[in-house]
RNA sequence: GGGCGCGUAGCUCAGCGGGAGAGCACUGCCUUCACACGGCAGGGGUCACAGGUUCAAUCCCUGUCGCGCCCACCA
């Protein structure tokens, strides 16, 4: 006997781990099934499980579960990130709240030494969590982009790139991160608005006169090596090609045309510094100017390539950037350089870890030509080979890719792979798979033994991150994995991370296997947000806790209501009134199994649907059919919204509603073919329900599977998908009761038929559909009483409701309030007869006779037929209640 | 500045060339022996606005307004 209700808290970890024993959520390579394959966006490993997480995972499971229980090998691939940028600082801030020494006072090895450390102490949350949300992944696969297998990926992708010349070094104006003093990516630079100034200098033409600059970052003035007016601006073309003469420092720097310059903006003469601005860079590059820099790795003003000397100058050494900028204002408003200030809104590029502007800084550092990489990964997505959903996805995709700059993934940080390069004493570079490869290269270049030192940078996380779908299954090794598993069938991700992963995947798994791209389809999913709308975030309190909402409504209601909200590609606004909801439809379930686990319903293995001739039964497995049909083809489509929508409909209205209410009465009457072909049905149509609810509710469905005695919980997962039972879509009568019921009920409701009156109920109409009716009156006997059938139109005093062609009339003389009745039909005739006249005019028009599909034109005149009759009815009503 | 998306019932959202839908909320009735985390019924919408295409437009095109996001942009 099933408890009073399901408790999630008590059963979900208990089912979740069996499962995980069982080994139902592994895959083998050596098994004869078609494989269907998803690899996990891999969570920071130091991570804990967000909101968005739960969302992600969810769907996911969704697809593998139920691709699982279609007979396919699936294998969804665990992991982790070791996430470089973000886990150093998570350390740093560590060992500065416990006081002990920093990063630097460590050095690195024993700074490496005490992440590796914080990983094993904190590393196994993110999979705890997302244990907990049910996730069925294949846990004994579990990498971490770190693990040697993933480390000797890395390697050998960065050697084979660098030896195909599509990784190489340069030195060129980059992303500086002066608070964690690395070069970072564009895509990791994020603009923000600004309220800043722009100020205007005035500085002085050699030989007489002088030229205005506007800018808003007066301390790289010091770096000023030009200044650029447009070519066919008439203000300045007697300046071009004479000198300014730069305050501060004294240096002639020329006055140089370049289209650059727009006259519209500031002064329309500008300042150049090529070595902090990239557009400047572009100029300087042009004109063939010196670049020297002004701030050093850590936005500190730094003398040393600029020239000049002064008391002033010498002050600024060592000054942070925006203490310097205060500084030189004052000293260049002192000396009335500076003529004018203005408030200036503008955007400004931050770090998005570090959230401090980034400064450009000219650096060496190590390239990937991701431009030559794309152009595969963008002709994949135009022929199909992988398509995103939804498809315009591909837009911003296409966009980002035919424009793609070099990818820079050298980063001067300790956490992250090591870059396998080893420098000579005279600054040769050797990229080889190992020190010793490295000697040896050494050794033929020098032609003798030499010290080699390693290259300190480590890569991009995202690099190994694009490798991800074909390093977990082995790579470069030639694993039967690989070879069943790839390429993978779908990735689940949102749309933030198109650029750092999809992209990049794209371009690494196209050029390592073979051509064959990394996934088939890329299923792109919003942002979940609070219910109000706004981003969820610490500091507005507005964070649910996936965790938290798990330990409120279960790990089922969560996944239920993900599911449900996730219409394609659109964020997610999460009202907790909604898992409640959902919790509610989980207790529903509960119920409605426990009722019939009550009434006699038990398992029977062998029942076979097409053998039930009960119209009860057969309306029940017909609808089943369709529940099926409708669910399957929503995850084909990766419609998570409709096949929850699907399911929700089917088992709660149609099951747990109209089916057991018309199955009352027969489960309590006497035993016999027809109520054991509503048990039969009953039973086997839960079992439908169980197996189609199992990939979105895993833990209530298994729960209910082996309670009731379907088969073992874990057995659930592997249990197959259900098909159609193939039963053409019969009993109509059932139908019929439905909408007669639902007639009967809304005339009592309009007619204020009080609680406990019966109502003598005649019906008439096509005598099949009379008779049909009159077989329902066990279900209807609350309503109504229904009298001796009458064929024929219906007569005497009353009212009249309409259900699906058939005309149920009900003498009601004594029980009516007639003015009400006569209200409401009226305005339920004007209502018809709008629409009837509404569609006449459409049938009169020539033109819709003449085009519109015939058998568009043989609905529309049936409909006005039907509305036609209809009226006729209202109106003998009308005309009744009238007399 | 360039691009993408969205404005449909009070709310959250489906639908997207020929009858305006769902869930929740609301109203009324039902303390029916699985479930009040329940049942039934009902009210509620010129599908943002303006043009155009079409026999026919919520749906296609153009424009306007409003909202959101992405990219670029430190004069």
């Amino acid at each position: 006997m099933l408890d009073k209700a399901f408790d999630p808290a008590a059963l979900e970890a208990r089912l979740y781990d069996a499962a995980e024993a069982s080994g139902v959520f592994s895959a083998d390579p050596a098994r004869e099934k078609p494989p269907f394959t998803v690899v996990i966006p891999p969570p920071n490993v130091t991570g804990s499980l967000h909101i968005g997480h739960a969302l992600n995972n969810t769907l996911q499971d969704v697809l593998v579960r139920w691709r699982r229980m279609q007979g396919r090998d699936a294998l969804w691939m665990p992991g982790t990130d070791h996430a470089g940028i973000a886990t150093q600082m998570v350390v740093e801030r560590l060992l500065a709240q416990q006081g002990q020494p920093g990063r630097r006072e460590l050095g690195r090895e024993a700074f490496l030494e005490r992440v590796w450390r914080w990983k094993a102490e904190s590393g196994g949350t993110i999979t705890r969590q997302l244990r907990r949300l049910g996730a069925s992944l294949d846990w004994p696969r579990e990498r971490f982009t770190m693990d040697d297998g993933l480390s000797a990926a890395v390697l050998e992708v960065f050697v084979r790139l660098h030896e195909q010349g599509l990784i190489y070094r340069d030195t060129r104006l980059v992303n500086w991160d002066p608070v964690f003093q690395t070069a970072i990516s564009d895509l990791e630079v994020e603009s923000r608005e600004v309220k800043g100034h722009l100020w205007t200098l005035r500085y002085p033409v050699e030989g007489g006169g002088h030229i205005e600059v506007a800018t808003t970052r007066p301390e790289t003035m010091l770096g000023d090596t030009a200044v650029a007016v447009h070519p066919e601006d008439g203000r300045f073309a007697a300046l071009v090609g004479r000198h300014a003469i730069l305050p501060l420092t004294g240096r002639r720097i020329p006055i140089v045309a370049d289209a650059y310059s727009d006259p519209e903006k500031g002064t329309g003469a500008v300042k150049i510094t090529p070595a902090h601005d990239f557009n400047d860079y572009e100029v300087g590059k042009r004109h063939g100017l010196p670049m020297p820099s002004v701030l050093d790795v850590e936005g500190r003003v730094t003398l040393a390539e600029i020239g000049g000397d002064s008391p002033f100058l010498r002050s600024l050494e060592g000054v942070e950037r925006f203490e310097a900028r205060k500084l030189i204002l004052a000293e260049l408003e002192a000396q009335g350089v500076l003529v004018a200030t203005e408030a200036h809104t503008h955007q400004v590029p931050h770090g998005d870890r570090s959230g401090v502007p980034i400064e450009p800084r000219l650096t060496l550092q190590w390239y990937c030509d991701a431009a030559t990489l794309a152009k595969p990964a963008i002709a994949a997505v135009e022929d199909g080979r992988t398509q995103f959903v939804p498809r315009q996805y591909e837009n911003l995709f296409f966009a980002w890719m035919r424009d793609i700059q070099p990818w820079c993934i050298s980063r001067q940080l300790w956490w992250g792979h090591r870059i396998p390069a080893w420098h000579g004493p005279d600054g040769t570079v050797f990229v080889k798979r190992s020190e010793a490869e490295a000697q040896d290269a050494a050794r033929a270049h020098y032609g003798r033994d030499v010290e080699l030192t390693r290259d300190p940078d480590v890569l991009d996380t995202w690099f190994s991150s694009a490798l991800w779908p074909f390093s977990t299954l082995g790579w470069p090794e030639d694993t039967a994995a690989l070879r069943k598993h790839y390429p993978t069938d779908v990735l689940v991700t949102g749309f933030d991370i198109i650029f750092f992963w999809v992209a990049r995947m794209m371009m690494m798994g196209l050029h390592f296997m073979d051509g064959e791209v990394p996934f088939r389809h890329v299923v792109i999913h919003g942002l979940v947000r609070d219910a109000k709308g706004q981003k969820m975030s610490k500091s507005k309190g507005n964070v649910l806790d996936p965790l938290d909402l798990i330990a409120q409504h279960g790990a089922d209601a969560v996944r239920f209501t993900l599911c449900a909200l996730a219409s394609p590609g659109r964020d997610i606004k999460l009202d907790p009134q909604r898992l409640e909801g959902y919790r509610a439809f989980a207790t529903k379930l509960w119920n409605a199994a426990r009722f019939l686990e009550m009434n006699g319903v038990r398992v029977q293995p062998g029942w076979d649907p097409a053998a039930a001739t009960d119209p009860l039964a057969r309306w029940l497995l017909a609808k089943a059919d369709a529940a099926i049909t409708e669910a399957t083809e929503a995850l084909e489509r990766f419609r998570f919204d409709d096949y929850a929508a699907a399911l929700y409909g089917f088992a709660w209205n149609t099951y747990c509603d109209w089916f057991i209410e018309f199955a009352k009465p027969v489960l309590n009457g006497p035993d016999g073919a027809e109520k054991a072909q509503v048990q039969g049905a009953a039973q086997h149509v839960l079992g439908v329900v169980l197996r189609l609810l199992h990939p979105v509710m895993p833990f209530v469905t298994a729960e209910l599977w082996s309670q009731l005695g379907y088969g073992e919980a874990t057995g659930l997962t592997a249990a197959p998908w259900p098909a159609p039972s193939g039963l053409r879509a019969e009993g109509e009568g059932i139908d019929l009761a439905i909408a007669a019921i639902g007639a009967i009920r809304s005339a009592r409701s309009a007619l204020n038929v009080p609680a406990g009156a019966m109502l003598p109920l005649r019906v008439s109409g096509p005598s099949a559909q009379v008779a049909t009716l009159a077989g329902f009156a066990p279900q209807l006997a609350r309503l109504a009483r229904v009298e001796a059938p009458v064929e024929g139109a219906a007569d005497g005093p009353g009212a009249s409701a309409s259900a699906g062609g058939l005309t149920l009339f009900m003498p009601l003389a004594g029980v009516v309030d007639l003015a009400a009745e006569s209200a409401r039909l009226g305005k339920e005739r004007a209502r018809l007869a709008a629409d009837r006249d509404k569609l006449a005019k459409k049938l009169e028009n020539p033109g819709f006779r003449a085009k519109a599909e015939a058998s568009v034109i043989e609905e529309t005149e049936a409909r006005v037929q039907e509305a036609g009759a209809e009226l006729a009815r209202l109106d003998a009503a009308l005309a009744r209640i009238a007399s």
